[in-house]
DNA sequence: ATGTTTTATAGTTATTATCTATATGATTAG
DNA sequence: CTAATCATATAGATAATAACTATAAAACAT
């Protein structure tokens, strides 16, 4: 069966003859008697009784009539329909976040999102940078929420902002109350370091490296946060993201700029380079870049 | 938009690759990538990014597998859906009964139809002889219940019954009481005559012409009912069908059959000769076999 | 009866889906 | 890192088929 053969079939029925329809179909007349002939020998039932000028509907004709019509009109509207379900939001996301970045954004963008396109369904997976990169490149993924650098040259990276790492600390040390924090005086404090599986921990490690700074190291955690708790505890300082100090800044800490020479890490959306990004997807980075804590400044 | 091209994307889609679905499709890989290829141009939108060994759904991808999914089931069910429907009664039938039959066996009919097809839908016509034959050349009607002689060669009859016509009189007449009532009988009482206009009126006529009888008519109506009720009240006696009696005695009244000669009419159920006949028209005929009174006899 | 109209059939042409062969590009193995 | 392998894309040829032209057959109108 044919979609050309229902539409003959539709036109003869609503004109009333096989001249007709072939007219209004823009083809020659023996070419829907062939067609409709196809159509009528793969229903085992004649569609029209042919009495010489006329015709008329057998049962079987009256029949297909509604179940043709509605074939039609899903072919036709098929276009249309999807387009509109893309602006409505239809569809799904899976997206993924590092753990040092996750804490202080997703609570936000999942709600956000949840509103703007409450016909989406949106998976969030948390893993680390290698872990995401894999799933990106396996699409698994369709959008990755990171920080360089991303190696993979199958993913390409789109900026969404930079992160300054803030000198965080306790009151114990004299660092909180200081005028002005220079790079080599992280020297002077016991400091808590995130471990290298993270990409922070890396960055943290590669910063210290290229300004020539010696950490004394104190303590090695798998987590931010408990980075964060040692540091309130009073066991010594860290390099925490200035999203941490917007979102879950704890009572009695300082959290200071460096003077002389500011760690960064860049923020992006990471995706497949070979992917068209989904309607979704779009929507979605731009949710994170607006939602990401960025108030007031340090 | 092309039903192959949908049974190519749909096929994509389960088993993960353009070359495990062309196998599935029997047709060779090349002719997948160039039907989605042109699915795809059609649409305004990719469906699958290709990622060199593995390919991924792209949004519009994805929203098309549902549409995609129902529009060939629909397709994939119509001709049984057909059979089935047909088997089920659903459609539409237009009859048509000549006034000297269906005050006998309409209302039974149309009960019976209704009861055993509920999703039919039925369209009865009272109508003469002549124009029954009109509407069925022309398929304004399906069936018409009529009597011999139907002279239109567009035409075929099915034979249903032969209908004895009796002798009506009330009992004013002696003829009502005497033992047997023979053909030239009729000449000694007044007539009342059913207007020619019916095929009834002329089969009465065509009767005594060929019985040499010369029938004293006293009056002429043109419903059978006035007929009925002028020989109730002794205006005169009558040739009546026997499902009249059957049907709607008149208290008083009786019914006869003549001895030395049986008027008779052929009940048939006519259709156009090229039209087949449908599922509900066949069950109709039946239904008016079964239903047409015939219990007692005379 | 004759001309007109409508559908069906026959044979041909044109379209187009499919095929084979091969290129391109990506992952896997050595 | 190169070679082998696997998957999709492209090119050109072939085959299937829908469409065409011409004409027949049948039915209706004049």
């Amino acid at each position: 069966m044919e979609i050309h053969q229902l539409k003959y079939f539709m036109a003869i029925v609503d004109t009333g003859s096989f001249s007709r329809a072939a007219e209004y179909c823009n083809v020659a007349q023996p070419s829907l008697s062939q067609q409709i002939k196809k159509l009528e020998s793969e229903m085992g039932r004649l569609l029209f009784d042919r009495l010489g000028r006329t015709i008329v509907l057998t049962d079987a004709g009256k029949l297909l009539i509604p179940k043709a019509r509605s074939i039609l009109e899903e072919l036709q509207g098929i276009k249309v329909s999807i387009h509109s379900d893309i602006q409505d939001g239809q569809g799904s996301l899976s997206v993924g976040f590092i753990p040092t970045i996750s804490p202080f954004v997703l609570p936000n963008v999942i709600r956000r999102f949840g509103q703007d396109f409450p016909n989406a369904s949106l998976e969030v997976h948390e893993d680390l940078t290698e872990d995401i990169v894999q799933k990106l490149v396996t699409a698994e993924l369709d959008v990755g929420i990171t920080s360089l650098p991303i190696k993979n040259k199958m993913l390409q990276t789109e900026e969404l902002l930079t992160e300054t790492l803030l000198v965080a600390s306790s009151q114990k040390y004299g660092i909180a109350t200081q005028a002005s924090i220079r790079v080599k005086e992280l020297e002077d404090f016991p400091f808590i370091a995130l471990n290298e599986m993270h990409c922070l921990g890396e960055q943290v490690q590669d910063f210290c490296y290229r300004e020539d700074v010696n950490l004394n190291i104190v303590c090695h955690t798998s987590q931010l946060s408990t980075v964060h708790k040692c540091v309130a505890m009073g066991l010594g300082v860290s390099l925490v993201p200035r999203a941490l100090a917007l979102s879950d800044p704890i009572e009695g800490m300082s959290y200071r700029a460096i003077s002389d020479s500011l760690p960064q890490r860049k923020i992006v959306a990471t995706t497949h380079a070979k992917r068209q990004l989904s309607y979704l997807a779009r929507q979605f980075i731009e949710i994170v870049r607006v939602e990401y804590p960025n108030e007031k400044s340090f």
